[in-house]
DNA sequence: CTCGCTCTAGACCGATTGGTCTAGGTTCGG
DNA sequence: CCGAACCTAGACCAATCGGTCTAGAGCGAG
């Protein structure tokens, strides 16, 4: 199906085009006419893909960075909580590395806008509340109570989010590798944290 | 001068629209004409007092608050880090409560549309900065390293930025308060934190 | 070959955007 | 009481917004 193949490469295209966008200036400070010069689509493909438009692309980018890092949850279910954090951080943290690829700025972004669109803002809290869940279900099977565990997958997830935006920000990619420091001493048991 | 109390009244009534609905959908996704309806002020009146229009009008709310931040930095200071760390905390929970008076996913919202105008993006970097810095100066006081002092500052900025975004988009102000109970331990030189 | 379906292509639309500009109060000092 | 300064008021503008719609290119199946 040659067909499918060029159906698949401008979804991609308007999907990777819509993520570095959105990355930048968020939803709103994105328009549609600039995210079809960058994926060099014209307008009907993207209603063709997207028939809900922006905000149904939005909603697929979002949906598309949970299941990558569900995905990364999975490859590291074998290991204890600190060391799957510690590899989840750096994974992320190449995607961010890599020009246009940083998940986390993009998913606080767009919570950032929350109020814009109902499905948006659910698709943001739905990818929220799955990483939370998985990176909690980690810390209690290293032993934590639940309510430690919650409350500590909570912290994480914030610390995460907020070195991504204010290292985005400043131009400090340092920080978000002391985060993700910081962040595996979260998660050990040993000591006072 | 009843002339300047009106001034007045007019310039930070449009401000305290701004700041609230910028913080519902960020910069670009709040028009001109609702901040106006809003602060119930014609266009004339803001761009007598903004000249430089939307952006001269959102880089004052962050200035704005930046100088509300280091107010409360200097309320805080014969406090030791944590104490000082816990009541900032406080108050910006505080702020967050009361109805669109959050200061906290203010700036990560423009943050995160950081590429979107020098100006703004300029005045929300200093306002990190100096946050940061004055966390720094208190964590050095405190006796810590200028190294993990630093650190450290910039562990409790990302913290209290991601989990104000985050608890916003989830309507969980729980992670909040959370955030704030390990911030404050993040600055305690007791333990292995 | 031709039919039919998927996808591309872009002209076109009304609504809204941020911004400019001219008038019209209002309130001072003198 | 009057003119100048300050501020309000909103009509108006080009540009852009997100979205719809029709036309046709390209393909595989029969």
């Amino acid at each position: 199906m040659s067909a499918l193949a060029a159906d698949v490469a401008t979804r991609t295209r308007l999907m990777e085009a819509a993520l570095i966008l959105f990355r930048q200036r968020g939803f709103h400070g994105v328009g549609i006419a600039e995210i079809l010069r960058v994926a060099r689509a014209p307008k009907g493909s993207l209603y063709h893909h997207f028939p809900g438009g922006k905000v149904d692309l939005a909603v697929a980018v979002v949906q598309n960075i949970e299941s990558r890092l569900q995905q990364l949850f999975a490859a590291n279910a074998s290991f204890a909580a600190p060391i799957l954090v510690r590899n989840i951080g750096n994974s992320v943290w190449q995607w961010m590395r890599r020009a246009g690829g940083d998940a986390c700025a993009l998913l606080a972004s767009f919570a950032a806008e929350g109020d814009t669109d109902p499905a948006l803002r659910a698709a943001v809290g739905h990818a929220y509340r799955t990483t939370t869940e998985s990176l909690r279900a980690s810390l209690q099977r290293d032993g934590w109570s639940p309510g430690q565990a919650r409350d500590r997958a909570g912290i994480v997830l914030a610390l995460f989010e907020g070195a991504g935006l204010v290292s985005h920000a400043r131009g400090e990619p340092r920080l978000f590798s002391t985060a993700i420091r910081h962040a595996v001493r979260v998660c050990e048991r040993e000591g006072t944290f």
